[in-house]
DNA sequence: ACGATTGTGTACTGAACAGTCAGAAACCTA
DNA sequence: TAGGTTTCTGACTGTTCAGTACACAATCGT
């Protein structure tokens, strides 16, 4: 009885970020988000209720999104978990996937993690963007710690090390990556920083 | 012959660094920079030609006091050159200090690699900043390694390690608190991520 | 003490901005 | 096919922005 909405939500959120990304939040301007997303002004404040709340509906599916890479990959048994740490780490230094049906990334600047980059630019007068990065963190640290106990348990790291203190340092490279890799590193120099991060890991001492 | 400028220019491109800081490039206006330095427009014009121009020169000027840092703490004999990364790392994840005189850091938000943090918002976009920042991480990345080097000849790092491996994964965890711990972890474990990657470093085998 | 020269602050301009609104369009039901 | 409801569209408003122009004040050599 009444029109249907013309568009995708995802798929406006989507461009949304990939607009946020490229030029900022500031940078970005309300047209902007109309033109990347096809999307008119009445709508986007009808469905979205402007600007910030583009951006915090865009941060909250990207949040989603982002919780399902490291629950997938480090999850599961303790045998492997290791192995599954050390992929991940590969895969994790490269960026955060924009989308589910392409692994890598095409740029590294441009699959940085999107709640960092958000809120290191307005995260320190929008409380609402730091507590979204804030659990960004914590999914990916909270995945990475839980791999390392399993890995303890296989006896494939040592087991006196502090497992949340591995997660925290590992969780810090991997963020570390989105700032130098986007402005220093080739994608080269980037696995060869997983691999060295990975060869330090505390083994067990044998016997 | 003529009337000397009265502001000290240093001074002023400080103010302005601490603006861009709290409120991001774009999200500064001009007329806040003129609060925050309490330089009228005109000047603000003439000597730095515009937001964009203060923006480079603090940005400039940030890289100098930046540099200074770990080339003085880490340069020295071989000997104690490990000692010397140790205090480093331990410094380093606290945040640059705003100026000489104010060691670690009253927030770790506000202490974040202002190169950093402004090629992560306009860096894409900006050529200058982007050629700016990668500099900061260059002459940081240098002196880690020499001092890896160092410590590798005094025989406290592993020979084999790669020495270039090592300082980029150093600075990568260095920028990686940066992020983390501006909005997630506590300045007591950003001690420990320090102390966590110290104590992973290669060292040589005991015979 | 004077005038040339430079710093300083304010007022101005055109453009861009965020947010609003009224009307047109599309859909389902009847 | 007509009615009612929701979405869409693009134009409009007041504000803020970066940058410029200009008048005034301060300083120094002479």
């Amino acid at each position: 009885m009444a029109r249907p909405r013309s568009f995708d939500r995802d798929h406006v959120l989507h461009a949304a970020e990939r607009q946020f990304r490229a030029s900022g939040y500031n940078g970005t301007s309300v047209d902007d988000i109309s033109s990347a997303t096809g999307l008119g002004r009445g709508s986007l404040y009808a469905a979205f209720d402007g600007k910030h709340g583009v951006l915090l509906e865009a941060m909250t599916g990207y949040f989603a999104r982002l919780s399902q890479g490291p629950r997938k990959m480090l999850a599961g048994p303790d045998e492997g978990a290791l192995e599954r740490l050390h992929q991940y780490l590969l895969r994790a230094v490269h960026g955060v996937p924009l989308a589910a049906d392409v692994p890598p990334a095409p740029d590294r600047a441009g699959a940085a993690c999107f709640a960092a980059k958000m809120a290191l630019e307005v995260g320190a007068s929008d409380p609402e963007v730091k507590r979204l990065a804030k659990e960004c963190f914590s999914v990916v640290r909270t995945a990475v710690a839980e791999c390392v106990r399993a890995a303890q348990r296989n006896g494939d790291i040592d087991p006196d090390a502090d497992p949340d203190d591995l997660a925290y340092l590992l969780l810090t490279i991997i963020r570390g990556t989105d700032v130098v890799g986007a402005y220093g590193h080739s994608p080269a120099r980037l696995t060869s920083i997983a691999e060295s991060a990975f060869a330090l890991l505390p083994r067990p001492h044998h016997r």
